[in-house]
DNA sequence: AATTTTTATGTAAAGGTTTACATTCGAACA
DNA sequence: TGTTCGAATGTAAACCTTTACATAAAAATT
């Protein structure tokens, strides 16, 4: 055994062919015979011979990794996303990186240069954002699927979950609870996810007949930070609600601290509702009720759909949304008489 | 503009000069002429020209990534510690990739492959075990540096926390509020960052002349889940112990959910203490005293400590451990008086 | 038996770099 | 003026694959 990798070309000679028998013993058995294939792979064996992935891309154009590009790792929805990503990329031959760009522009053009040098094949983009800064380069953008939050740019297929059918659930069961006066926490127009939660929730409210007047809006950023301030916000208003519909679960989190923090007890005094169903949503005292975004799933589409558009099949589909299931725990009850 | 990536014979096209002075004008600009090197630098920004990182590291024989595997991207105290790993990285020209193991053998076996083809350069290993099942490839590690948990197999440098410092703390601050009944939860041989923090345990109840009939040790792995079925297993028992000390963070979750499902309250009836500090832990009520581990100097040293290992440096210390500080919040109090 | 078809294998080029070595040219030296 | 030296640049090989094309051998056809 020698101290460098061994090459296609230590295979051929123990094998005793030419290094264009054991490629094609790899990659195209069929049209070798059955002699010759045998003993290209003891030769494999005997060596530990495994391609070089490089040379493989360097010369065929192309390579079959698939670069997972997030803003923030520690979303705790994207790990679970990851693994429906992975799974259905390893069931098709691609393997999966991961890239963080902590929002930083210079980072995101970094991950591009993947591209043009064929480190990867295509783009799954965990964010509402292209992550290079200028637009310019769009016109080269490589095969891209939005995960998660729909991607500003149009164009862009995209998978996730039905925000406007999940929001509206939401706001029906707190409806049906007896709540009238609704704060909607979170509304934020550059995240185009937030904006339809936003939506579905008016949708909710306007199919109830509830009064425009009686509505409440508060500006997010989807952190548990702003869910607090949110709290601060409105306590300094005239007339609270008497419930809290959350953006997602992290500004729940932030409101039901707030409110913890005031003395005030959630489901007794206040009612609040997220949306996506972290893991936390379980754990919190009193456990969160939201929306369960099926991120296994949304992984695994998202992957197939990328696929389909490395293959030049142009997918019929350009949005795919999921449906979100009503998770009831225990932070929503009737309103309190006053 | 033509439709494929420009190389570097288009560069050397457009500046008049062949393409080993493009080369050159780049990587070493002062063996070429200020005029020569002005027109290579023209021609770059005419085509847009960035170097094809594949040809690069194929023909160098090295990449300039380092590989971070981890086997659950979900963890807690995995996204700051990256933060600093890539920090380190970048100040250095180095990329991060980041690649995810779920505890599969097979897929860290994949991962693998990347060094065979010089697609990274180094590894950083978050987890303590090797990601690969069989040792017989442990000959030909690549360069490799253990973070947050020390490397089961021997000889891989290592950068964490001193546990054993950081676990004398939590319990000096428990023995100094009055408690001489202390439960440590989630003991667990094959990690070797709980054993330590065991040893500290121990440590610190010798010192305080503390019984060893008195101590009382539960099993655990580190989850939520452990942490409750602890609660529910020491409550079977005739004697309880006044004061928790959980081996992470996780597990004193845990336990403080199965407490206050059995109707008690921290810190009032039993005090609960955790390891790591990770985000949860100053959000859950009560929130949680714990021992911060200073996650991004631990990604910095671990960074530095590679980059020395792919530079030749034989790197004089082998296991850097920096000091743990504790974090005094709301869930330890005075033992109750029975 | 001579010809054609099929099957199995080999040869060599290409992909985009870097770099040892060769070449050219002007400056400095005798 | 002829020689030597150094600086700037160019030529071509190497890194490891894959694959079009060429060749050789075997099988099928006449």
């Amino acid at each position: 055994m020698s101290n460098s990798p061994a090459t296609i070309e230590d295979v051929a000679r123990i094998a005793e062919v030419s290094i264009a028998t054991v490629s094609r013993a790899i990659h195209l058995p069929e049209k070798v015979a059955v002699s010759t294939r045998l003993k290209v792979n003891q030769a494999i064996a005997i060596t530990g011979y495994t391609p070089n992935a490089m040379a493989r891309s360097l010369r065929l154009g192309k390579s079959n990794m698939i670069l997972v590009v997030a803003p923030d790792i520690g979303d705790p929805n994207f790990s679970s996303i990851l693994v429906g990503l992975e799974n259905e990329a390893r069931a098709h031959g691609y393997g999966v990186l991961i890239g963080h760009t902590q929002n930083d522009a210079q980072r995101g053009m970094e991950y591009l240069k993947f591209f043009s040098s064929n480190q990867a094949a295509g783009m799954i983009l965990f964010t509402g954002i292209l992550p290079f800064g200028h637009q310019s380069m769009t016109a080269r953008l490589p095969p891209t699927v939005g995960v998660f939050e729909p991607v500003f740019n149009g164009g862009i297929p995209y998978v996730g979950v039905d925000d406007l059918e999940g929001a509206r659930k939401a706001v029906e069961l707190l409806i049906a609870e007896g709540h009238r006066k609704i704060a909607f926490i979170g509304e934020n127009r550059s995240r185009l996810a937030y904006s339809r939660r936003r939506l579905g929730c008016e949708a909710g409210l306007d199919a109830a007949g509830i009064p425009a007047t009686s509505r409440i809006v508060i500006d997010g950023d989807g952190t548990i930070e702003s869910g607090r301030l949110a709290v601060d916000q409105l306590f300094l208003r005239d007339t609270l609600p008497t419930a809290f519909m959350c953006v997602n679960d992290q500004t729940a989190i932030g409101v039901m601290l707030g409110l913890s923090a005031r003395g005030y007890n959630v489901p007794r005094d206040f009612s609040v509702t997220g949306f996506d169903d972290v893991p936390q949503a379980s754990f919190i005292q009193p456990s969160l009720t939201t929306i369960r975004q099926p991120r296994g799933l949304i992984g695994k589409h998202a992957m197939t759909l990328l696929l389909q558009l490395l293959s030049d099949t142009q997918p019929e589909e350009t949005e795919i949304l999921l449906r979100p299931d009503l998770v009831v725990r225990n932070s929503v009850g009737p309103p309190p008489r006053r």
